[in-house]
DNA sequence: CCTTGACCCTCCCATGATGGGAAGGTTTAC
DNA sequence: GTAAACCTTCCCATCATGGGAGGGTCAAGG
């Protein structure tokens, strides 16, 4: 299986999967005659897991422990729940900071009347100093 | 008034107010016979307003477009706030992913049992194809 | 006058995840 | 035998920001 197919059955590009493997994150795969890399259904697996850790917002370096749990037959089931955790407090908190951000512009465009006049809360928002909450 | 005051005084960094200025956000500033960068009052203002709409999420382009219609007396609000209703829907694109993310890791972690055992539902949803909506 | 410390200057490099593209080799199908 | 569709490595770009090296400047105190 060359690196394309493998990027089409695992929805990670052939330059993200190049990608990975010069920085650890998967083996170096075995190699034709000719250089061209090989892969197997397993790595296809390997791939689909990192691609759903990344649409689930994990960094690649927590993907990297991850991928350590889940080839770890040993591991506790806490250790995983505590990765988890870690990364649901890590997005409510880029949430609350995208949600205030939302509020405040939110605020400020109800203010503006939005017609052709110069007049703008908006612009005066940004230029004044932010009140106090 | 040199670079690190007008840093100081306007919450920008230095590193920030050179990149700005090599990138055109800002003008030049005028210089001391030995190169030292000079800023006045009103450069502080406009560093503050950068800041602002940066701490509001706005991308430099956005900035800039912004900084133009600040800077030009004849504006139309309307054009004010078409910028920030783009960018109210921009940051609810992001909110409703950051979130959507959120509410599948809370489901796996919720089946979880977070012990010592190795079990794992996280894992398995990893590894496995998402469910079907 | 000279030193010291706190400034300032420019230039290069790094981040994180991803993509674009160039220059060149390989394989496959016609 | 050739053209298309692969593959390879290497470099560069994104976006906003910071770190740091190597070197010049300025002000205060001895």
């Amino acid at each position: 299986m060359n690196i394309g197919e493998t990027a089409t059955a695992s929805g990670v590009s052939a330059k993200m999967i190049r990608h990975y493997e010069s920085i650890g994150l998967i083996q170096t795969s075995s190699r034709t005659l000719a250089g061209y890399r090989q892969y197997h259904e397993r790595d296809v697996h390997l791939l689909r897991f990192i691609r759903r850790a990344r649409d689930l917002g994990f960094a690649l370096e927590q993907i990297r422990q991850l991928l350590s749990l889940w080839s770890d037959p040993g591991r506790a089931s806490a250790d995983v729940k505590r990765l988890a955790e870690a990364h649901i407090a890590d997005l409510d908190a880029r949430i609350d900071a995208l949600s205030e951000m939302r509020a405040t512009l939110v605020t400020l465009a109800r203010a503006c009347h939005g017609d052709h006049r110069p007049d703008c809360p908006i612009l005066q928002g940004l230029a004044e100093p932010a009140r106090a909450p």
